[in-house]
DNA sequence: GAAAATCGTCAATCTAGTTGACGATCTCGA
DNA sequence: TCGAGATCGTCAACTAGATTGACGATTTTC
């Protein structure tokens, strides 16, 4: 018998850390396999927010739920690492849009077939219907308070 | 119609980057507002860890899933917060066990006690089943590699 | 008994975030 | 229309929580 069994009663929170730590890991793991070994967890859903198009730090910031300044430095690192760059200028002449470079988009995409495998694996573990009901179960728990998602943040 | 179910395609990762935040936020929200003011995040585990019984920095690096260093220095926040002492020595002149004080222990105990409300929360929007299953399931995939659950990780 | 492993700690460094301040720019209402 | 106030991005200083590497003190092993 598996020592699995022992532990169903062990804190969600516990196990959504685990969690949430073995698909990142993994996902960086196959990543650098690929080559793509200056991409730091942080990039992740910066880079799946920029997908749909060009944002201002601040925007970004409060999609991610953290500082404009913390975004801001996220920014800068992924302007260095040449996944971002600024696009061009509305109106507004304080905002400086960021955008996804042709190698940003690639990462992104690349991260996302990766990603999907490991969500496959899940559901051989244990099957495509139990999947369904684990994601929409974890979303009206965390929506549960106001309606809506609240931003992300990688965490502590 | 709620925003929810338009996102029942949001990565896993995020769902539990955002529960496990929603449930961590939560605990020390309650615990400040009960006069616990001084408890860090990265308590938690540790404390759940000592209630069975005194440990060594490492074994406690261990099972956290840290280096021995970072385990001693998050041994050396519990001793000045006064939540952990230094234990009696074993046989081995090299370990330093550390064990939980009264205080510790009611600060475990009540951190305990808010978390299964919480924990209550959740099964009252997804129901008894629902939530055993989510909890069943978790465990099966972040077993499936080793059949061990890997170490906690306070995450990134 | 000597070689090798382990325990705890020190020191330096890194990542990822915070708060506070500030100049530049935009918006809105008197 | 113009001035007060809000917002954008950045700078600086700091914090939390981790890392790697080194080392003395012990213990284990052969």
């Amino acid at each position: 018998m598996s020592q699995a069994a022992d532990d169903v009663q062990l804190p969600l929170a516990r196990l959504f850390a685990i969690a949430y730590r073995q698909l990142i890991t993994d996902l960086h793991a196959e990543l650098a396999r690929r080559g793509w070994t200056d991409v730091r967890p942080a990039y992740g859903f910066a880079l799946l927010a920029l997908r749909e198009g060009p944002l201002s730090s601040s925007e970004l910031g409060v999609l991610m739920g953290m500082t404009k300044q913390a975004a801001s430095k996220l920014v800068e690192a992924l302007l260095e690492a040449g996944y971002a760059r600024r696009g061009e200028t509305t109106g507004d002449g304080r905002v400086r849009p960021i955008e996804l470079t042709d190698h940003g988009r690639q990462l992104q995409e690349t991260a996302e077939g990766i990603y999907t495998e490991l969500e496959n694996r899940w559901a051989d573990v244990i099957g495509e219907d139990r999947l369904a009901a684990l994601r929409a179960d974890l979303v009206s728990v965390i929506s549960a308070d106001d309606g809506e998602l609240p931003p992300v943040r990688p965490l502590w």
